[in-house]
DNA sequence: AGTGAAACGACCGTAGA
DNA sequence: TCTACGGTCGTTTCACT
């Protein structure tokens, strides 16, 4: 880490991420299982090199590679956002809320909500379940619902155009 | 498709996932780079008939392997999800807003927002260009911003649990 | 749909610049 | 941090069930 010659680092000092390592991203994300080999010769690297930065860029946090599903043909036919309003330590709420199962999404907000969760459910039953327990979370003052009618864009690309 | 002999099919006429599929989907989104090799010593399949489904399910959009990254690392720290109130078609409202790169979620909803837009943006000043755009799109009434705080929860493995 | 086997290619550790 | 190389393991194709 002290010393640097011919070649630059994955991430620089402050953290960011040097060209060559977004474009291994950008192979990743059109396919995650495309070869290291492959990944190499579209981005001007050996194997090894492109493992390495795989590695870093994986145990650091700033990638993952990971299946996802489309709920809908796995049989999660609600889904819905809930506009949380709350008191207290919102995110100590928030880590409440994203405790329950059926939340796959959960951030606190600034705005007329203080929190916003996402809920995947298989049905009407569960979906009134899971809005029941979250409204009798404490410090849980109100939450609205805004059901999903129709997805129109999902990426998961992102920093890399 | 016609016949069946002893073994099951992927998925049922109906478009369900047997518990067999659900188990690689399950390994596919703890480590998207697993070998085929691996899941079918951990779900009691050969290589081959797992490498099979795979296919399948990446062919028919159950599930797609990819990398996901974290927006804060690459450079992204303006996030926001935006309610949007609209006229008119929604669907065609929603499509001309998820067409906009910095918007990454879009979809329409019941409830007091027609529509919601997940937005990721460098800094201020893009964030307040692309919330000028989408008000500025055809049969958008109005539009209200989420500021993301503090992301608690952001789960990829659904419909497996 | 699944199995098994053989040829091929990818992956991984190590060494060296 | 990169390239180079060899051993090992995964992947792919094919014939068969």
């Amino acid at each position: 880490m002290s010393t640097q010659h011919s070649h630059g680092s994955v991430s620089a000092a402050n953290g960011a991420i040097d060209d060559v390592s977004k474009a291994i991203i950008v192979q990743l994300q059109e396919d995650g299982r495309r070869s290291y080999a492959a990944i190499g010769k579209a981005v001007g690297l050996s194997e090894a090199a492109v493992r390495q930065r795989v590695q870093k860029l994986t145990d650091s946090g700033v990638m993952q590679i990971v299946a996802v599903t489309d709920p809908l043909q796995l049989g999660f036919s609600r889904q819905a956002m809930l506009g949380i309003k709350a008191e207290d330590d919102l995110v100590a709420v928030a880590d409440r809320i994203a405790g329950l199962d059926q939340v796959d999404y959960c951030l606190v907000t600034a705005g007329s909500f203080d929190i916003l969760a996402e809920v995947i459910c298989e049905n009407d039953h569960d979906l009134l379940r899971i809005m029941t327990e979250i409204r009798g979370i404490e410090g849980v003052l109100s939450t609205e619902t805004f059901m999903y009618l129709s997805l129109r864009k999902q990426e998961y690309n992102w920093g890399t155009r």
